[in-house]
RNA sequence: GGAGCUGUGGUGUAGUGGCCUAACAUGCCUGCCUGUCACGCAGGAGAUCGCGAGUUCGACUCUCGUCAGCUCCGCCA
């Protein structure tokens, strides 16, 4: 007989001897009987042990909490009165026959019952996920990488692992840089992406690859972001659009199929980019409730209400969310609560029987007979500060109205986003990135108005969470320099840093696109968390420390040593 | 880089310019109990109130700084 899992117990046939190994949860000692109830990965059992072996008692008794064990014991069913519904394992218990403590645990950090604070949690991480529901999510993550793995498998993908050590890649994210010991005054880049790795891929004719890759970003993390995190990445050749979105669709229909038993309709609905900002005020619009922005200009163009006439005088638009049942001032609350801190100011508007509940002039807004019964919420200004901030105050509002079904799952492509954007110094920059093929026809289109052209790119997203993005890429060399160029790079610059991209493109790459997945954001939606950190197993604090290990720790007298010659080299090369 | 919130026995919380020799719960230690199920009961140990400076006759409490954690903005193609 060896050991069985606590889950499967219940399976077998009672009056037989079972082993279990496991983690002792609680020890209820009555003097003359004790009861101990073990766990593993799979369920939890109580065991008992009496009078028929004073030995054994007095062993029971010195037990305690998360003393891994292990039991060999009669599985018996319980009197009827003893039944626990609460327990799945309620209605048999273990009658213990011998048990061997492999190795006592000391008490433990914190109360598992409790709620300590996240960051003793990550200290003791091991122990949170032996009693917490990081278990299942870590489980859940498990059973998705593996439908996806196979989906990939199935459809001809192969899996490759690009290098984590490459060469630094600037715009972008910051990169973590890595000492090259062997050679001082020069560093290796963590990939922020395999981006260039699964291009050189499709060049060399591997046609469909995969891979679950880790991407470091050296940026400020957030609940959603940490410095490293894993992408699933996908790139084939000989693709257009169509190709991705039927892949990804079908993949998400599997994944969503096998790990939570939802069905999927595919396929996804899509909007171009204008259209998710001016309907939702979000590039990744929540599409579990309707509720669209309105366009109100042509309203308020002759109003006696000069706040927003002034604005539409000067060339700005009003546009507002309409809510078709009246709504008191805990709305106005929520919607203020939301709006603080944006330094945008909004309208509120609540029309019924009783008159009107606003936050604005009664009496001015009153001669607005236009207005229905129900609740509008206005903003004024230039379109592309007002349309992300009512997308703001449309979450607010769905949420305040119980829209958001936490068990809806709601995708949606959006598609066509301008291939450039003006950053804050003036220049231009990349929307999604250099390499995404742009939706023209000749090359002068591009260099004559870049601002115009849109790219060939796409998000994915569901309910309002960025799940993944990808694009057709440029395959051409000289539509490739072209971009780089209009990115304001110098010749000598392209050259340093992309002459062997450029140089791959010339030798025979075909036409390709991909995607890439967030696969944490995705885990954190399949299993209902709010913060990447709950389905990362080991993740780092808001300031990138590892509470468990102390990462990151200053060098040894050793290794400073060594790598004494790289940062002198560092500082002769001079700021 | 900016804004906000938090920091009190192992853990989670309470507390207020002097009432604090710091409270409660849980955990820990000792003892009692033959059917509990986060068992119960009795007793006990355990904290220079994150750190530093200042204000004050007096600071856990107020002020400034600092550190750590969290949330948000910037940033993250």
């Amino acid at each position: 007989m060896s050991r069985i899992y606590i889950g499967d117990v219940k399976n077998v046939k009672l009056d037989s001897v079972v082993e279990l190994c496991g983690w002792v949860q609680y020890v209820r000692d009555f003097g003359k009987v004790v009861f101990f109830v073990i766990k593993d990965r799979t369920g939890i059992i109580q065991c008992y042990t009496s009078t028929q072996s004073e030995e054994l008692l007095e062993l029971v008794k010195k037990l305690s909490m998360d003393d891994v064990v292990r039991v060999r014991g009669t599985v018996k069913r319980r009197p009827e009165d003893q039944i626990n519904p609460n327990m799945e394992t309620g209605d048999i218990e273990i009658e213990v026959e011998n048990f061997e403590v492999l190795n006592p645990c000391a008490p433990l950090p914190y109360d598992v019952n409790g709620e300590p604070s996240e960051f003793t949690k990550l200290k003791y991480r091991y122990v949170d996920i032996r009693h917490g529901e990081l278990l299942t999510n870590l489980k859940t993550r498990s059973v998705a990488s593996s439908v996806i793995r196979n989906y990939l498998s199935r459809n001809g993908f192969w899996e490759i692992e690009t290098p984590y050590l490459t060469k630094y890649t600037p715009g972008g994210a910051r990169n973590f840089v890595v000492p090259v010991r062997q050679q001082p005054g020069y560093f290796y880049a963590l990939a922020e992406s395999p981006q260039i790795f699964k291009q050189m891929l499709m060049i060399s004719g591997i046609d469909r690859y995969f891979q679950f890759a880790r991407c470091f970003r050296d940026e400020d993390l957030r609940a959603d972001r940490q410095p490293e995190f894993t992408q699933v990445d996908i790139e084939a050749s000989f693709v257009t659009e169509e190709n991705i979105y039927d892949l990804v669709e079908g993949m998400m229909q599997q994944l969503f199929r096998e790990v939570l038993g939802v069905q999927v309709e595919t396929p996804f609905p899509r909007m171009t980019y204008d259209e998710a900002m001016s309907l939702y005020g979000s590039d990744k619009p929540d599409l579990r409730f309707q509720m669209t922005i309105n366009d109100y200009t042509d309203n308020f163009s002759a109003s006696k209400f000069n706040a927003f006439r002034n604005v539409i005088d000067r060339g700005g638009v009003v546009k507002g969310l309409y809510w078709n049942k009246p709504l008191d001032r805990s709305a106005l609350k929520v919607l203020d609560q939301a709006s603080s801190g944006s330094g945008n100011k909004f309208l509120f508007v609540s029309k019924s029987v009783n008159g009107l509940l606003t936050n604005g002039p009664k009496s001015v807004l009153t001669e607005e007979t236009w207005l229905e019964d129900g609740t509008y919420v206005f903003a004024a200004g230039d379109k592309w500060d007002v349309l992300p901030f009512l997308g703001e105050l449309r979450l607010a509002l769905g949420e305040y109205l119980g829209l958001l079904d936490d068990d809806e799952y709601k995708f949606v492509w959006v598609t066509s986003r301008p291939m450039f954007e003006i950053a804050e110094d003036g220049s231009l920059q990349a929307a999604h990135h250099p390499f995404t093929m742009p939706d023209i026809t000749s090359i002068d289109e591009i260099r004559k108005n870049p601002l115009k052209v849109r790219a060939r790119a796409y998000d994915i997203v569901l309910n309002g969470v960025e799940i993944g993005g990808g694009s057709i890429r440029i395959h051409k060399a000289d539509l490739q320099r072209v971009v780089f160029e209009i990115l304001g790079l110098s010749s000598e610059q392209i050259e340093e840093r992309f002459g062997f991209f450029l140089d791959a493109l010339s030798y025979g790459a075909p036409p390709h696109g991909g995607i890439a997945l967030g696969f944490d954001r995705l885990v954190m939606l399949l299993c209902g968390a709010d913060s990447l950190r709950q389905v990362i197993v080991f993740p780092k604090t808001k300031s990138g420390t590892c509470p468990l290990t102390g990462a990151p720790a200053r060098l040894f007298a050793s290794q400073r040593q060594e790598l004494l010659p790289i940062f002198k080299q560092v500082i002769e090369e001079g700021g």
